[in-house]
DNA sequence: ACCTGAACACCGTTCAAGT
DNA sequence: ACCTGAACACCGTTCAAGT
């Protein structure tokens, strides 16, 4: 009765379609990150040919933005049922904790700037809480990009240990900066940083200016 | 007596450095984007072997991490001359100028999460504009991520136009969501958006809600 | 010290062909 | 309607060799 069948030696093979393909990319970027999700990868991962998929997806870019609609679809955003503090706390820890769980997902929509139409289920959210305040639309909708911008950057700035050098890559370097060049290194936060006492810093002096902002109407 | 000779038939090939190859990455991204920045583009750009490029850097992060070095380091942060709120709005005005003026920066920078150490300068004018009023060291560095953020996702936004469809995948796209799946359309600020405006809109939210924090020690 | 050339293991996507 | 196979024009990087 489950069409599922396993042809050939392949381990696992289901039914090519948008929601299993979309199911094995975000099993990809889970495990690997986001540089994992390529055509190929994704076609092999469920035993078939790269040109397969794009009888499912128009291209890369449409893949990306199938699995952040996906993403953003599975969470609820409008959580909180106090005031419009609570109700923003809530939907933006809900965005920051899926990118959390996700690493990979920020690097996603990144790329190419790819906006899935389920973003605008938090940017609904926000325009309610603060036009209920007495905020213009515009305004609220400015609101939404700088939370958005805000928390997105932050997770991604979590996610992002600085990976290791490869070992010819450290040879080189020695060789490049031991004559004359000043290092090129990079500085991590130290390794006792809060993320998440920073995050709900930053995001309370958001709240705390947006309060001025409705003070003010 | 100058130096730099034309080899060959080469139009131009300057003496490989650091300073002159970044000078040539530069100039890729800023015509063509982040993405027209490649080993392999700029040793042909410079007429030279791609592996030439490794013996003046030791990998790609180390060329992106350099080109982002020079180009926050010709920035002036530190030029605002009156309080800490016009301090802040000089110094993240002129992180996001220089992102406006070369459209590939903030992609380069979120590749791979390379932070240039020269990023510590607009965190110094930080810091010290808001140490000054009573702040703590770290919620100032909070802050400045909180800043960072905010401006490199905004100017990001601003950059990217939604690129136009392939014409094989618009026909693709077509045939795939003529068959029962939704569309996948992305939505796009409308095109009067007043990308100034709301930048200092959102600014003006963050610097209030600094100023609530300040008050309030 | 610096550069070349061939090779490896990858990409997204096109095109023509199969069923 | 859906999938394959070969090919194209790319990647970053390794390795061995030249001068």
């Amino acid at each position: 009765m489950d069409r599922t069948t396993t042809t050939g030696n392949n381990p696992r093979r289901p039914d090519l379609s948008r929601d299993n393909l979309v199911d094995a990319a975000i099993g990809l970027i889970d495990r690997d990150g986001a540089g994992a999700l390529s055509i190929r990868a994704l076609a092999d991962a469920v035993g078939v040919t790269p040109m397969a998929l794009y009888n499912h997806f128009s291209s890369k870019r449409d893949l990306i933005a199938a699995v952040g609609e996906r993403l953003i679809r599975s969470t609820q955003f409008d959580g909180g049922h106090g005031d419009w503090r609570e109700q923003l706390r809530y939907c933006f820890g809900a965005l920051r904790h899926l990118c959390l769980r996700h690493p990979g997902l920020p690097d996603l929509l990144k790329l190419d700037g790819v906006v899935p139409e389920a973003a605008y289920a938090p940017m609904d959210v926000t325009k309610k809480a603060l036009q209920a305040q007495g905020m213009s639309e515009l305004d609220s909708v400015r609101t939404f990009f700088l939370l958005t911008g805000y928390t997105l950057s932050q997770a991604a700035f979590q996610s992002h240990p600085t990976p290791a050098l490869a070992p010819t890559e450290k040879v080189r370097r020695e060789r490049i900066s031991g004559r004359g060049h000043g290092p090129v290194d990079r500085r991590d936060p130290p390794p006792e940083w809060d993320f998440d006492a920073s995050f709900s810093f930053g995001l309370g002096i958001i709240l705390e200016g947006i309060e001025g902002r409705i003070r003010a109407r």
